[in-house]
DNA sequence: TCTGGGGTCCTAGGACCC
DNA sequence: TCTGGGGTCCTAGGACCC
């Protein structure tokens, strides 16, 4: 019996048909549970749906870079991240189609809402991905693989677009799956095959292998995930570092004990801007920050959040970067505190930027938090008050005192400057 | 190849406190 | 008085992902 098994749309691994046995969940298919979900050629896509004029043909989204490709694109060799010259050279017959950002948030809401009717663990990933798992479901909705054959019909059918859905027993596994399973396809990895699966693949298709660490093991001649397991923990420590190389060993000898979580929240919040070449005056990027400062505490304060550190983001001529960061003592999703902070960078970082010039600039609030957690810390947050207390203890009955009393705090649960998101 | 915009996680050094 | 070890926070940079 094969390990893998896939239908509709191409397949290294032929066009298996699902069998009742392994529709029936009663077999070696039953711990595969977790499905990844994912969109194929997301924005490219959209725009083929709303235009029946571009479908069948090579479409780029994008301007100086490509944020997406269709099929037929990729099939020239254009890949996503690419600069649009390069894109073009490849295939000049492509059609460039600017990119509309509420489209395709729209069509993702609309594909997230048939996975948040399918089960309610969800784990969102980004735009065009997630994480299912589906595994509590047998009685009422069936297997996985009957679940991730109704999903990719509901959303051809209800949203207009083709989705890929990988089922393993883990969610990297799952991952992979979508990913060779692309485009149009499901493919599910039977749970005692899955060595066979992933041993043959390149390191790449390991979590967390890019380019810089894909470089790294090709030089001591590691090529496949095969290769990687072959290698013992400390050596691959001591390879690409600790953490990258603990969880490279796992992931090679196929052990992922993460669940699919839901109800996770972003930790940072921000935007950028390129902003080509040509010299910039200081009057044009103070109005370009101001302009960003403008819209990440808008963005913040919508969703309901605040955050305590400032991360402006400079790219100069050469395309060197480099980012200072301030921290606050509260948080706040106020324009004139991040402004302040902002711009105090802005001038410290002056100098340099004359003399290298700048090609973007960006702002990042970091070390967020809910804003009614903020607002429950409140009555602890005069920090003035506080500190005069605390003199008078420490003249009053020594040093000791002071650190007796802090962790009785903390033991009782007040004096808690802020609390967590 | 001359380059978007949004994120996450890890590392490492220094300051500071106990 | 001198010294050490452990922990947390802040900052800066880098790799990676979609």
């Amino acid at each position: 019996m094969q390990a893998v098994l896939k239908h509709g749309g191409l397949s290294t691994h032929g066009q298996a048909d699902i069998s009742e046995e392994q529709r029936s969940g009663t077999d070696q298919w039953a711990a595969a549970s977790i499905l990844h979900a994912d969109l194929d050629a997301f924005y490219a896509s959209v725009e083929q749906r709303d235009n029946p004029s571009l479908r069948g043909k090579p479409v780029i989204v994008g301007g100086g870079v490509v944020l997406a490709a269709s099929y037929e694109a990729k099939a020239c060799g254009v890949k996503t991240a690419m600069g649009g010259k390069i894109a073009r050279q490849l295939c000049p017959e492509a059609i460039d189609v600017p990119p509309r950002m509420e489209a395709y948030t729209e069509a993702s809401k609309a594909v997230f809402e048939i996975f948040n009717d399918t089960t309610p663990l969800v784990e969102g990933i980004s735009v065009d991905e997630a994480f299912l798992d589906v595994g509590g479901l047998r009685r009422i909705a069936g297997t996985p693989i009957q679940i991730a054959e109704r999903l990719r019909k509901r959303v051809k059918a209800e949203v207009g677009l083709n989705i890929t859905v990988g089922v393993a027993r883990t969610k990297f596994l799952a991952k992979v799956a979508s990913g060779v399973g692309k485009p149009d396809g499901l493919l599910a990895v039977r749970p005692d095959r899955e060595m066979e699966f992933l041993h043959p693949l390149p390191v790449q298709a390991l979590w967390g292998v890019g380019k810089v660490t894909a470089e790294k093991l090709q030089r001591v001649g590691l090529f496949t995930v095969g290769d990687v397991a072959d290698l013992s923990e400390e050596r691959l420590v001591s390879l690409v570092g600790t953490a990258a190389g603990h969880k490279l060993h796992s992931l090679a000898h196929n052990v992922d004990r993460r669940r699919v979580t839901t109800g996770k929240r972003r930790s940072s919040m921000g935007s950028q801007r390129a902003m080509g070449r040509r010299p910039k005056t200081h009057a044009e990027i103070d109005a370009e920050l101001r302009g960003i400062v403008d819209r990440v505490t808008r963005r913040m304060r919508a969703a309901d959040r605040v955050g305590r550190t400032a991360v402006v983001r400079f790219r100069f001529d050469d395309f060197t970067r480099a980012t200072r960061s301030h921290t606050m003592t509260e948080a706040t999703a106020d324009t004139a505190p991040i402004m302040k902070a902002s711009l105090d960078i802005l001038d410290a970082m002056w100098p340099t930027i004359e003399e290298q010039g700048l090609t973007l600039i960006g702002l990042s609030i970091a070390n967020l938090s809910n804003a009614d957690a903020v607002q429950m810390a409140l009555p602890f947050a005069d920090l003035s008050a506080l500190d005069h207390a605390v003199d008078t203890v420490r003249d009053k009955f020594g040093t000791n005192s002071i650190n007796r009393a802090v962790n009785l705090g903390r033991d009782q649960g007040f004096a808690v400057p802020m609390l967590p998101d």
